[in-house]
DNA sequence: ATGGCCGCTTCGAGCGGA
């Protein structure tokens, strides 16, 4: 079963890239961040037309989070309960067995600011979430743009980025607690190379220069991280026209 | 020194992203 995450930064620009992408790779499962769309624009039909469900849960301008699926997903969940918040960041649905959960957590802004406190908030809202989802689903993977850089290793300049946004120390800490969780970092299950990112800043050519972050992630369950074969981070769309900024993850189980 | 890109909203400057 092959797993993956995608910031596509709007479906609505992306949609070629993503059906492309797709057809590629054979992605038994696809978690997309910001949309940017409501949910009656969603392009269903082209999706099924592809061979792939979708379940999303959208709004207009920002976040947006969608599952698409070769199989029938089922106990589709939008949302974190009991956290109010008006923001399309979550969406949850099973797929044969495995509980898929796609994130698009919060950007922060700014150390110190409003929305880094309510980051830090929203962190804490899902890791309470998560540990009940996880007890009633073992086989969990979460997927998304995480927001957060883990270590100095996933970042191109760890002097330039030190406790800025992204790669703060309260940042981290609250990645350590969702983790404590008991969900692996599939990408860090294996050997990797250097400097490898899945994020990298539109100006100034960034991406030419590999000038990243590795900021989406794909967290298993220890019963999911046992069946994972390999995680990669896959550059080509990145190299496309009209790119989104993050490359895709996927993770072979 | 500052911002330098992209997408969105809805025509165009400002916001948010990372």
């Amino acid at each position: 079963m092959k797993i993956a995450t995608w910031n596509v930064n709007s479906f609505k620009v992306r949609l070629p890239h993503v059906l492309d992408w797709l057809a590629t790779t054979q992605a038994d499962v696809l978690c997309l961040q910001e949309t940017k769309m409501e949910d009656k624009v969603f392009p269903y039909a082209e999706l099924l037309a592809a061979g792939y469900h979708a379940v999303h849960n959208g709004q207009k301008t920002y976040n947006g989070v969608a599952i698409l699926s070769r199989s029938e997903m089922t106990d589709v969940h939008l949302d974190i309960p009991d956290f109010a918040d008006t923001q399309k960041r979550v969406i949850a649905a099973t797929v044969d067995g495995v509980r898929i959960v796609c994130g698009y957590m919060p950007n922060g802004q700014a150390v110190g600011s409003e929305k880094y406190a309510y980051k830090l908030q929203w962190y804490a809202a899902l890791t309470r979430w998560l540990q009940q989802e996880i007890a009633q689903h073992p086989r969990l993977a979460l997927l998304g743009d995480f927001n957060i850089a883990p270590e100095d290793r996933d970042v191109h300049d760890p002097a330039a980025w030190k406790d800025q946004i992204l790669c703060s120390e309260a940042e981290r800490a609250a990645l350590r607690q969702l983790q404590a969780l008991g969900l692996a970092d599939a990408f860090r299950l294996f050997d990797q190379p250097e400097k490898i990112f899945s994020w990298w800043d539109y100006r100034q050519m960034g991406f030419r220069l590999n000038r990243g972050l590795r900021i989406d992630h794909i967290l298993l369950t220890p019963a999911l991280a046992s069946l994972c074969r390999t995680c990669v981070i896959d550059k080509a769309p990145r190299k496309l026209e009209r790119p989104s900024d993050h490359a895709p993850v996927i993770a072979e189980l």
